[in-house]
DNA sequence: CTTGACCCTTGGGTAACCCAAAGGTTTTAC
DNA sequence: GTAAAACCTTTGGGTTACCCAAGGGTCAAG
């Protein structure tokens, strides 16, 4: 198989494939005469595995660690427990963060239903923005969704 | 105000005010003996700005414009909600992912328990990820989060 | 044999910062 | 009074998981 097929064999664009050929997920055999990346079926599955993987909430340099064991004949199985029960809880963390932010919008947009716009007067830029509470310094921010799934163009 | 007191008044760091100000969000004088960026007690404000409407979604470019629109003596409000209003769905679809992620993970770790790690035999690289359902291709992913806040080192 | 469809690599862009380096300045302490 | 600590400056590179454009080679069909 060539870039493409492969690609359209998963669902991904030929750019990621290239992109996974490049961080190391994937070694292809190139074509002695023209250079093209060589594919096999076994690669295709490799590749699906990837996509499993990514949604799980894996990284790609996670994903190649795993990947690297299962080439090296070690199970990757407890670094995959493992990585997934100590990523877990800033999944949740990040998602309560996202529903307060999305409270703060909500109630924000409520609150200013009825406000009216008002002009900056050198002391105030956007009394909306600056009725709301103070950023709350010294809280724990997020870090959990480094290895979300991404969308498509 | 020299950065680092700026920055310790708002609770961030001097890179990060660095940062704004390379961004234009900021625009500090120069002392012009020593070339240190002077900021005043607006400026302080107006980074407090930044923090609240940071926490309420907006990225730095967007902030810049309602900054400049202000600046130039207009109301940023009708944007400000504008944009509230047109990122909170986007924010709701975030959530949704997220939740439907750690669903994914904590079902894993549930079946996982009981299953044994295995050897990857060549025709299979880890049966725990492998055992779970495809991607499901062609799904409208995230792009929810692009201005969520950071964390700190 | 000429398209058009693919392939290759290189390099740059994305968001919001963080960090290191090299060198000038100011403050503090002895 | 001066040396070291602490802070300032700019430049440039790194982070994540890709996307995209350019410039150029390759290949299958008409």
């Amino acid at each position: 198989m060539k870039v493409s097929e492969l690609a359209k064999g998963a669902g991904v664009t030929a750019e990621t494939v290239r992109h996974y050929v490049r961080e190391g997920l994937l070694h292809p055999e190139r074509h002695p005469d023209n250079g093209y990346q060589l594919f096999t079926q076994a690669d295709l599955e490799r590749l699906r595995f990837i996509q499993r993987a990514r949604t799980l909430g894996f990284g790609v340099a996670e994903i190649r660690e795993i990947l690297d064991h299962a080439d090296h004949g070690d199970s990757p199985c407890p670094m995959v427990r493992d990585l997934l029960a100590s990523r877990l809880p800033q999944i949740h963390a990040r998602i309560a963060e996202l529903q307060a932010l999305a409270e703060r919008m909500e109630q924000a947009l409520e609150t200013w239903a009825d406000m009216p716009d008002g002009t900056p007067d050198g002391h105030s830029l956007c009394r909306l923005i600056e009725s709301f509470p103070e950023p709350l310094r010294g809280d724990a921010r997020h870090r959990a969704d480094e290895h979300a799934p991404k969308e498509e163009p």
